[in-house]
DNA sequence: AGCCGGATTGTTACATGATAACCTCTCCCT
DNA sequence: AGGGAGAGGTTATCATGTAACAATCCGGCT
């Protein structure tokens, strides 16, 4: 029903990023009606923030933004749109940044993988079957049963690979 | 020279604990030895303490069993031991617990995936070869170049997967 | 219309995790 | 002796995440 990435190389490099998040919105807003999901002003709200730049935000810069906004200016405030939005899959956790970053699958069945440039702070959201299915396969060769997994990689964007190796 | 994982599957389920914590400490001193690093007497506890159950714990944790023990009482006594058993491959940072496990293959050069048990919260380091391959492949298809992955999966050890079973 | 109950959003207060900055001590080298 | 690096101790502060409670909104039902 739901596959997986259309294209192979989104995030990294100059792109539409207008249509890129207009887009993204436009998929998660059917796929809460689809789901019968309240995407109300604060989550909303959220999720487009998020959409601003393909990089991971800590919930206290969002809620800086939502409270510049008009909306609630304490911490449960930020967790609870983000929290909403991370269960339901319009958004993701990045742990190794404790940040937040929005789905750029939203209803498609992905196992994300988060690939987090140190130079730039991009964070692309690559397609993670395979990657998801060679953990599967480790976890079960010790018997264990996985049902969530986070992976993250911390390295190089093309551009700033370029930018490295021209200095 | 530094190999993987010799026997498949450790941590889960009862095991002759002594000798697996006696064994590992003792290769991590050789380690320390060999690479000229000075395990001293809060890195050498501190460690030891991470290794006494397979379990991830949080620095605080730590602090308190250190302070218990005439060590010091204020948070980067903790931290600056375990960044420096971080950093020199004697134990891991979880990030999805905020915790930190001794490793379980010190010397040995290994890609870790960690099975965090949500039930037990036992955590095994598992081999991760094949995944970090995996992963490292669907970098490259974006171009990215990785230089530090974290790979952690939450779900059931057999154990407690067998208990839940029978409930 | 009027009422109810659950979901949502706001609040205060607090728990937990992590660092910055500074001081002293010890060890080793000149 | 003098001096610098490394280690570990301190105080103070910042960053991240929750618990618990109050007000409000909203849909469904009399
Ligand atoms: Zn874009
Ligand atoms: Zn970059
Ligand atoms: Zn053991
Ligand atoms: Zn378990």
């Amino acid at each position: 029903m739901t596959r997986e990435a259309e294209q192979p190389q989104p995030a990294f490099g100059a792109h539409d990023h207008a249509h890129c998040t207009a887009d993204t919105l436009a998929r998660a807003e059917a796929e809460a009606v689809r789901l019968g999901l309240r995407l109300t002003p604060v989550r909303r709200r959220v999720l487009e923030i998020l959409l601003e730049q393909h990089r991971a935000m800590g919930a206290y810069e969002v809620l800086d933004r939502l409270a510049a906004e008009g909306f609630g200016h304490q911490p449960p405030v930020a967790y609870r749109a983000l929290d909403f939005l991370v269960d339901n899959g319009f958004a993701h956790r990045v742990r190794r940044l404790n940040a937040f970053a929005a789905c750029m699958h939203p209803g498609e069945t992905h196992a994300p993988v988060f690939l987090i440039c140190r130079s730039c702070n991009v964070v692309a959201e690559a397609a993670g079957q395979p990657v998801r299915s060679a953990l599967d396969a480790a976890a079960a060769a010790a018997g264990f049963t996985v049902e969530r997994a986070n992976i993250e990689a911390l390295g190089l964007c093309p551009e700033c690979k370029a930018r490295e190796l021209a200095s």
